[in-house]
RNA sequence: GCCCUGGUAGCUCAGUUGGAUGAGAGCGUCUCCCUCCUAAGGAGAAGGCCAGAGGUUCAAUUCCUCUCCAGGGCACCA
């Protein structure tokens, strides 16, 4: 509907211009919106006012020029008018509600999609929590909201492509696989201080435990030989990571290259595992999972080091290989190649966005952690580097999760062990709750996660509420069966639909395209759900009107409130599946 | 210190690509509503100097600057 008066204003301003009412190269940029207030119509432009100045004609008197190239006769037009500083009023006519009803109708589970996105390609990456331990509370919500997300812009007629990037190849891997081996040689019966930078989480237990299955006391070393060159002082100078590092080596040493690798490979693959069949049963699922590790093998990262070098973007210094980042934005230099020949996270950072960009995708998002923001510029600079624009690239912090259990926050904390994973909270209050409690508030907003909340069955719970009209509709049409009769739609029977309850439904199911539209523009699912309640709370005031009984005798009403809700229950079950949430029928 | 993100009703949060006499929702509080398709529901009431101060213009809760408050980030860690 907001389309087709777009149309409509677009053609009449441009007979203005061809007229010489005003400029020929100003750019012409229609507004329209919905009016807050009824009596101001259903849709409101600024156009006269905006561009009364470069006319040199008064806003009114401009309104007036363009309301008189409109069409007269326009079917979903009721009447125009001029009102307050110079907008212009648009009043909508019931046909123009009716065809809504219709439009559903036929598209169904199609109705809402928009060709917004034109079929541009966008990739989104999200989550990419490092495989070193299970999914905790945090990495849902980027996993609530990155499946969203993608529904959303499918919906809006992007072709999406979703991606995990697997960071298996960094030192954080190698304190996991030297934590298994640690927790191997204990249950092999040796007796050490298990480093407290380890992974303390008990899967590590179980990783260690299923290899000490499989492998007996193969790769037992004893606990003083193991610590053998780790003086005492490098813990006692509390320098951990060293300690960490000098384990690593250790272990890489005794073990040998294949050995060591077992136990690394062994440690991914039962967390990636554990992983992926997490975020499954989250309904969360990817086109791709991208292994940092591939980047290696195939010299990706060298081969991005080596062209920012070519553009002369690096520098050496104390040893090590610079970019210069602060050239394109960020607020200092970044080391890319460590004294010690390695290549930093940020390189392969670099490299992974280079492949990006080269698999020619129009737009590139990444799901981040507000944590991770201060890499957005050193990232951005690099793709400026690599000669590419950066603007195809586009960054989402999301704010972490809080949990609390009524008025009791959990604590978190990851390096410990102690946090709530995914799956204990998935087990708790459910995917749909999860889900919904999730994406509920705008990503940026940092999240105060309820328990108790998300679990009560209520009409204090959101999801429950939003579910519970999809499933009360299904109800009615239950009931319809139970006394044998039927439904058939017809356009002519809405006319009978004239309450206050009926013309609000009405008119919010007339919103939901412009709803999709902007929740995909903005990356906000969060509009969405807001939509969603919306709806569903014009619903239970209708239905909870006794003047409103649905099945009534009267064929031609019955029928006519009968395509009311079985559009109502498409909306919501269409605006339910991108969010990711099921349309139950009984509750 | 510098950089991000927030600061809207008692609580949790929407809204704002600047708009039209009174700024919205849910929860909580207070009044009501099941002989009726699920009360996991509905109707109504009270509740606000949109953190503060300046500025930009026809118009600012929305944009700019400064201040205050809260959270986060500032590694040759990932």
């Amino acid at each position: 509907m907001k389309q087709h008066l777009h149309t409509l204003f677009t053609r009449a301003l441009a007979q203005l211009q061809a007229q010489r009412v005003f400029p020929e190269n100003i750019t012409v940029d229609i507004r329209l919106e919905r009016t807050r207030d009824t009596r101001h119509g259903d849709f409101a432009c600024n156009a006269a006012m905006v561009l009364a100045k470069a006319a040199h004609i008064r806003p009114r008197d401009l309104a007036e020029r363009i309301i008189e190239q409109l069409p007269t006769n326009d079917e979903f037009i009721a009447k125009v008018e001029i009102a307050g500083p110079g907008f212009i009023n648009v009043f909508l006519t019931q046909t123009a509600y009716y065809t809504v009803i219709n439009d559903i109708l036929t598209a169904q589970q199609a109705y809402g999609h928009s060709q917004l996105g034109a079929g541009q390609t966008v990739m989104i990456e999200f989550v990419s929590a490092n495989p070193t331990g299970p999914l905790h509370v945090g990495h849902g919500r980027g996993a609530a909201y990155g499946a969203a997300l993608a529904n959303l812009l499918i919906v809006a007629g992007f072709k999406v492509h979703k991606e995990y990037y697997i960071n298996d190849a960094g030192r954080q891997m190698d304190i996991l696989a030297t934590s298994v081996w640690l927790r191997y040689l204990e249950l092999c019966g040796e007796t050490l201080a298990f480093p407290l930078n380890g992974y303390q989480g008990d899967y590590v237990w179980d990783i260690a435990a299923n290899l000490h299955r499989e492998q007996g006391d193969a790769f037992r070393h004893s606990a003083p030989v193991v610590f053998e060159n780790i003086s005492p002082e490098i813990v006692k100078a509390d320098d951990l990571e060293k300690l960490m590092d000098a384990l690593i080596e250790r272990s890489q040493q005794l073990l040998g290259f294949t050995a060591y690798r077992l136990f690394f490979e062994k440690g991914l693959e039962i967390i990636l595992e554990d992983i992926r069949g997490d975020l499954e049963q989250f309904g969360v699922v990817y086109d791709e999972w991208f292994s940092e590790s591939r980047l290696s093998t195939n010299n990706t990262v060298a081969k991005a080091i080596e062209q920012l070098k070519a553009g002369g973007h690096t520098y050496e210094q104390n040893g090590a290989l610079w970019f210069r980042s602060s050239a394109f934005g960020d607020e200092k230099d970044r080391v890319v190649v460590r004294e010690n020949g390695q290549f930093t996270y940020f390189a392969s950072d670099i490299a992974y966005h280079l492949n990006k960009l080269e698999r020619g995708f129009d737009h590139i998002i990444n799901i981040w952690g507000a944590d991770h923001h201060g890499y957005v510029p050193r990232v951005k600079a690099a793709i400026t580097a690599l000669g590419a624009d950066a603007n195809r690239l586009t960054i989402l912090l999301v704010q972490f999760a809080s949990l609390f259990r009524g008025k009791e926050r959990l604590p978190m904390s990851t390096r410990s062990g102690e946090f709530v994973t995914l799956r204990e909270l998935r087990e708790e209050v459910g995917r749909d709750a999860a889900r919904f409690f999730y994406i509920q508030r705008k990503s940026e907003q940092h999240l105060n996660f309820d328990l108790e909340l998300a679990k009560s069955q209520t009409k204090d719970n959101p999801v429950y509420y939003v579910q519970y009209a999809h499933a009360r509709i299904s109800s009615v049409f239950r009931r319809l069966r139970e006394k044998n009769q039927t439904w058939y739609h017809n356009q002519a029977t809405l006319k009978r639909l004239e309450t206050d309850r009926e013309q609000a439904l009405l008119f919010t199911l007339s919103r939901y395209p412009e709803v999709i539209e902007s929740a995909a523009h903005a990356y906000e699912p969060h509009q969405l759900i807001y939509y969603l309640r919306n709806l569903a709370q014009d619903f239970h005031t209708f239905y909870d009107d006794d003047r409103h009984i649905i099945l009534v005798d009267d064929e031609q009403l019955r029928n006519a409130r009968l395509s009311l809700i079985a559009t109502v229950q498409q909306i919501l079950r269409n605006g339910l599946t991108i969010i990711g949430i099921s349309a139950p029928e009984v509750m």
